[in-house]
DNA sequence: CAACAAATGTGAGCAGTGCTCTTGACTTGC
DNA sequence: GCAAGTCAAGAGCACTGCTCACATTTGTTG
């Protein structure tokens, strides 16, 4: 199976052609936009001017503006699954530390490449706009499923502690959802590993969005990388990795 | 000292007087629509007719919509800063553990009450928005002033680990940030605790946003107290308490 | 090739936004 | 009582998202 786009296989037809052409244009134009001006100002006006179309023509492409942001939504969490998988796939599937190392610096170096586009993602919604779920949550989820996947393949082959070091006992409610997790996703990890996996992953994030949200200050913190280094060093420990 | 408001101490003239309630009254109005609508849509003219006033009167107190941010910014960090500070204060000082925990649960119920206060001062900036460092930076540092304080009193009592469980190597360029830190603040835990507790800090917010900004998804986590309270339990391991 | 229909671009228009400026009214202090 | 200071009003500019009637282009089909 090569394509699923439409029930019938036809080649496209010129019009489509031109159709999917302008509305790549629309969204690579929206990215510029959206990288220099942040998600909020994004105007469906400047870049039809950009375009070099006047403003009701996009309408032609794009529904509204929410639904130009659902496609940057999409497009950026492509590109970010793409870095991470492009990062830890370049690592023997048995250096379990170096893919969660590669996983970090890769969400993070991203993040600090396009701060406009991990703010979409990653920081507070863009007020009157709900991505819709059942677009978002395939490209949404990449990470943190090579995440947990980077987790379970290291617990399969035993290279991760089975329990975490000073257990912390899990209350029946989270040991609820922790199991229907690991049913759903097919994990072999106990769930006291799991729960100190989504830790690592929500920590992760928290480190990176104090960095691009710049909430370090201006000058408090000199060498962010080797504090970033330090942090990905500490949760590796966390997971007992 | 009782106020500084301006060099003479005079007592305010009725105008004084209306015009702080006037201003009051904007930022009260302003904080309504901040948690109705999202920071990026705060409307000064929507204010104005809340306030049943005409657009152009609000510029007589408020310099821009900008300027309405910073003072709602100012505003949310009080509150939260007033907030932990309840909350960290009705433990005994010795209870370090539970006046982390009191920190941590402050800090949630704070921002899961106020949501787009706390998109305000920890999502994604707003667009064409930079908050004025030298008004907020002071209003911003209260949390993490109080979670390091809790720390330092904890090493000086002897009821923190010296050193962290698993070391983790600290680089030169971090040790002289942690120092510079360590100096300026004239705290006595040794620089691996103090990097411990960044990320303690950054984890902390980490697993909110993740909450608030409803990045845990749907109905992946129903337990969230309780997975919550873990990551508490978990930090405070990492930090040696 | 010509004709037709679908797809696409145009420009006006509505309601909203931040912000500025002039004008007139009002309050305060002398 | 009057001048000075203060304030609200309203018009106006440039921008936004979005809709709609109309015109033009374009691909396909008789």
């Amino acid at each position: 199976m090569t394509r699923t786009l439409s029930t019938q296989e036809k080649p496209p037809t010129p019009r489509e052609r031109a159709r999917a052409q302008t509305v790549a244009d629309i969204i690579r134009l929206g990215r510029e936009h959206l990288a220099l001006h942040g998600a909020a100002a994004l105007s469906l006006r400047a870049v039809a001017r950009d375009l070099g179309v006047v403003s009701s023509a996009v309408y032609r492409y794009v529904e509204s503006r929410d639904e130009l942001l659902t496609l940057l939504l999409i497009d950026a969490y492509g590109e970010l699954g793409d870095q991470v998988d492009a990062a830890v796939d370049i690592l023997p599937e048995g250096d379990y530390r170096g893919r969660f190392l590669a996983l970090g610096r890769a969400v993070r170096d991203w993040a600090l490449r396009e701060p406009s586009s991990y703010a979409l993602l990653f920081g507070s919604p863009v007020p009157g706009y709900q991505a819709p779920a059942e677009r978002t949550t395939g490209p949404g989820t990449r990470v943190i499923y090579r995440l947990v996947g980077i987790f379970d393949a290291a617990h399969r082959a035993g290279a991760m502690a089975a329990e975490p070091p000073s257990a912390v006992v899990i209350p029946p409610a989270l040991a609820r959802d922790l199991h229907a997790i690991r049913h759903e996703l097919g994990l072999s990890v106990p769930e006291a590993v799991l729960a100190r996996g989504v830790l690592v992953w929500t920590s992760l994030f928290g480190a990176i969005s104090f960095e691009v949200f710049g909430q370090y200050g201006a000058d408090t913190f000199a060498a962010r990388d080797e504090l970033f280094e330090h942090q990905l060093a500490v949760l590796l420990g966390i997971v007992g990795l």
